[in-house]
DNA sequence: ACCTATTAATAACT
DNA sequence: TAGTTATTAATAGGT
C-alpha cells in the first residue's frame, strides 16, 4: 500500500527502517485503538524499537491488560482456591471503581446536577450532545406513534369490514352505500387514508410494560473510596 | 475503507461487532507481526474480546514483552497484603459490576444509542429528563457567558479610564468631556450600561481548559459476566 | 514533514 | 463461518 509493493523482511535501510518504524507504529496503535472501541475489546499494545524506545496503548490499562493476560494464561480460574492472588482483585476493583466514578461523574453532567465545574466549551459540547439525543428520542417516540397508530388503523379496517358484513346481513344487500340510515358506522379512524394532515393524535397506547425510564440506583460506598 | 465510511464507535449490531472484530483482529495482529520483522523491533499485542477470549502476539514471547515492559516502567506497586478474604472482594467487584453494568445501560439510553427496547411512556419520560437537563446546561453557560462579559465590561472600563487618565495627560486638563477630539477612545465595551438590547455579541473567551465534555471511556470486561 | 500513486484493509453483502 | 467486491485507509517512495 505505497507506491511499490514491499517484502515483509527486515528494512536494510537504516533511514527507511526508522520512517516505516515511525508510520506503522502509528498505524498499530490507531487500529488497537479501534478495534478496542469498535468492538468493545480490551486491548493491549507495547512496541519496543531497535532503539529500546518504549510505545505502548492500552485500551483500558497496561496494568489491567496483563494481569488479564496472565490469569487467563494461567488457567486455573478456581475462585477461592488461589492463595494471595487479592492484590489482582483489589487491581480490577480498582480499576472498576474508577470506571463508575467517571460514568457517574458524566452521569451527574448529563443530568445536569453537577455544572459548575465546566467550562463555555465543555457546557457547548453538553448541550449539542442532548440536542442530539433529544432528536434521536423524539425521532422514536414518533415511529412508536406512527407504529401504533397504523397497526390500530388496520385492526379500524378490520371492525369496519365486519361491521359491513354485518349490517348486510341484518338490512339485506341493498343500499350498499348506506345513503340513509342511522346506524352508526365508523369510516375506520381516519388517519392514514388520504388525509394526512396533522391532526392532533389523542390515543391511549398499549403499555406492554409499565417501567418508565430509570435513573440507575444511587451507589452506596462499601467502605472504598476513589482519591 | 470498506463499502461504507463507519464512524469509530462502538458497533451496536451484535453480529457485525462480532464480525469486525474477528477481521480486525487478525488485521492487527499481521500489521504488528510486520512492524517487528521489518522495522526490528519487539512487539506483543494482547487483546480480550467482549466475550473474554484472548488472542495475542509476540515477535519474541509474551513474557519478555511483559518483563521487558514492566523493567521499563520500574512499576512500584505495594498493596498490603492481606489475608485470604478473596471471596469478599469477589462480591464487592460484583456489586460495583452491577452498578457499572446498570450506569452503562441507562448512559447508552441517554446517549440516544440505545432506544429500541423502550417504551412510547419511557420516550417520553426520556425526553423529558433531555429537556430538563438541557435546560439547565444552558442557563448555566448563559450564566458564564454573563459573568465573562462583565468581567471583560469591568476590564473595559479600568482601560477606558486609563485613557482618560493618559488623555488628560497628554492634553491637559481642559476639555474634560471630550467634546471635539479625535482621539480614538473607546467607551467600555458597550454591554451593561443602559443599553440592554440583544445585539449578538461576539468575545473570544478565556478557555481555561480545552477538553470537551468526555465520554467515559468504554468498559472492558474481566471475565466476569453480569446475566 | 508533506504529498500522492499504489497497495492493503475492510464494510457491506452473499 | 467463509468468500466477493466496492471503497476507504494506510503507506512506500519521493520532495
Amino acid at each position: 500500500m505505497g507506491r511499490g509493493k514491499i517484502q515483509i523482511r527486515r528494512i536494510d535501510n537504516s533511514t527507511n527502517r526508522q520512517v516505516t518504524f515511525s508510520k506503522r507504529r502509528n498505524g498499530l496503535l490507531k487500529k488497537a485503538k479501534e478495534l478496542a472501541i469498535l468492538c468493545d475489546a480490551e486491548v493491549g499494545v507495547v512496541i519496543f524499537s531497535s532503539t529500546a524506545k518504549l510505545y505502548d496503548f492500552a485500551s483500558t490499562s497496561m496494568r489491567s491488560v496483563i494481569d488479564r493476560y496472565i490469569k487467563s494464561k494461567e488457567e486455573h480460574n478456581q475462585l477461592g482456591s488461589s492463595s494471595s492472588e487479592i492484590k489482582v482483585f483489589i487491581n480490577i476493583l480498582y480499576h472498576y471503581l474508577q470506571q463508575l466514578h467517571n460514568l457517574q461523574e458524566s452521569h451527574r453532567q448529563i443530568m445536569g446536577e453537577e455544572l459548575s465545574g465546566l467550562t463555555v466549551k465543555e457546557l457547548q459540547s453538553l448541550e449539542n450532545q442532548l440536542e442530539i439525543s433529544l432528536r434521536g428520542v423524539r425521532v422514536k417516540k414518533e415511529q412508536l406513534f406512527m407504529d401504533e397508530i397504523q397497526e390500530l388503523n388496520r385492526k379500524g379496517d378490520i371492525i369496519h369490514q365486519e361491521n359491513v358484513e354485518l349490517y348486510r346481513k341484518v338490512y339485506g344487500t341493498k343500499d350498499k352505500n348506506g345513503t340513509n340510515r342511522n346506524f352508526v358506522l365508523t369510516d375506520g379512524l381516519g388517519i392514514g387514508e388520504g388525509d394526512d394532515s396533522d391532526v392532533p393524535v389523542n390515543l391511549q397506547l398499549s403499555q406492554p410494560q409499565q417501567q418508565h425510564y430509570k435513573a440507575p440506583s444511587g451507589t452506596t460506598k462499601h467502605g472504598l473510596q476513589l482519591h
